[in-house]
DNA sequence: ACCTGTGAAGATTTTCACAGCA
DNA sequence: TGCTGTGAAAATCTTCACAGGT
């Protein structure tokens, strides 16, 4: 199969007088993604050259590329520490076992969540964690413990041979060298949203943003911060 | 109170022989912030001038004019829309409530789900979002709804006037170009997080990254939860 | 004819260095 | 003297435009 970059271009044949609402919907994403276009080959681009000139990207072939190219060829194997809420919702949520991300091991040391399953996987004590981890080949661990139980998880997990720390928790981890931690903050998005609100509609604000330029005029995660450059900035430009 | 840049320089005299360890865990994450002084001041003096040249910055007046940057002056309100286990674990966390955006509605269809309190916030039928969103005046809505639910919640918080949207729901939801809305993956760090695991201790790949080239050699690495991620890893200096 | 791959131009962000004030 | 504020340089990222295959 091909890729075809402007397949919603009919020519002009016989077409169907309405178009599915679903279609719609997917229509205002590739109108999107085709501003992007320039983007999207160089970033391509670095991985290798596994486009055909003239023709396109195989998708199956260029799949595989990028999917190696992102370590995900390496049978990733996540566990999950902490199966409080946010650790449930995140042991379901479909971005994680769908993309390649298998959670295969839960953590807790609550007794009551000890023993349960969630998809089908048991939640076993923190105190397995090197026994468990090192069965299941565990690459990544999850933090999703309060604050106060981050570091312990964590060392646990370290102890066990893991590498890669996504860490929810609100805690700042300390870790050696040759781990790597990523720390999410769920907050950080709703203050990036505040701030641009603030300038859409709430009162004069001094300060001016950089700005994109080039917004496209869509609605989605955006820049699309109004000018109103009241007050005074950095001088230039 | 002022913020004395070298408070740890001490000068030599008498000094504990010990270094409390909570103080050594603090020290490590002064060294990396020191590594970004100078972006630091940049970073602010994009709000305007608010320090005193010769001293530093006079912590309150600062604050105040970094919260009014960043739009928290306004009092935010925000409501939840879907208490599955996501929507529960965010009506509780800390950066939510506790940075300016305190969770004022939660909204379900579950009637399991209606009527009970989380963090003494009754959890109203999602019908009732005109109403309650208007009562308390939302200003940021929050969804946690399964995919399919999210387009219908997001209608309904539009129409009561709110006109920003974090949106954790794994879907893209159509708006008019006045609403503004981020969509937060929470896959998105996990892919980093392979992506550099793969060139460290993985199989040999092309290409090599880009590199910021200045990190300081420490293990935080937090960004936000989007995809703003830099490149950074191994390959180039 | 058409689409990829990529050097180079353009835009933005980060870092540097120093002027200016307390 | 010491630290902020900021123009300018350096680094980085994005966009453009066209060479090179098919």
């Amino acid at each position: 199969v091909t890729l075809p970059p402007q397949a919603d271009a009919e020519t002009g044949g016989t077409r169907p007088r309405t178009i599915p609402e679903a279609s719609v919907t997917r229509l205002a994403l590739y109108l999107r993604v085709l501003g992007e276009l320039a983007k999207l080959r160089k970033d391509l681009s670095y991985i290798g050259s596994y486009g055909i000139r003239g023709v396109g990207y195989e998708v199956v072939s260029l799949s595989v590329e990028l999917g190696r190219a992102l370590g995900l060829d390496q049978m990733q194997s996540v566990a999950l520490v902490g199966v409080g809420n946010l650790g449930h919702a995140l042991a379901g949520y479909p971005g994680f076992g769908g993309r390649g991300f298998p959670v295969t091991a839960l953590f807790d040391v609550d007794p009551d969540l000890v023993g349960i399953r969630i998809n089908g996987i048991v939640v076993d004590h923190v105190r397995e964690i090197p026994r468990v981890c090192g069965e299941r080949n565990v690459t990544i661990g999850v933090l999703a413990t309060p604050a106060q139980a981050a570091q312990a998880a964590c060392d646990l997990l370290v102890g066990a041979g893991v590498r890669c720390i996504l860490n929810f928790a609100p805690a700042v981890l300390q870790v050696s060298a040759d781990v790597e931690v990523r720390k999410v903050d769920l907050a950080v998005e709703l203050q990036v949203l505040a701030f641009h609100n603030a300038r859409r509609h709430g009162g004069e604000h001094p300060g001016a943003v950089a700005g994109t330029g080039g917004t496209r005029g869509h609605s989605e995660s955006g820049h699309g911060v109004n000018g109103h450059a009241v007050g005074r900035v950095g001088g230039t430009r």
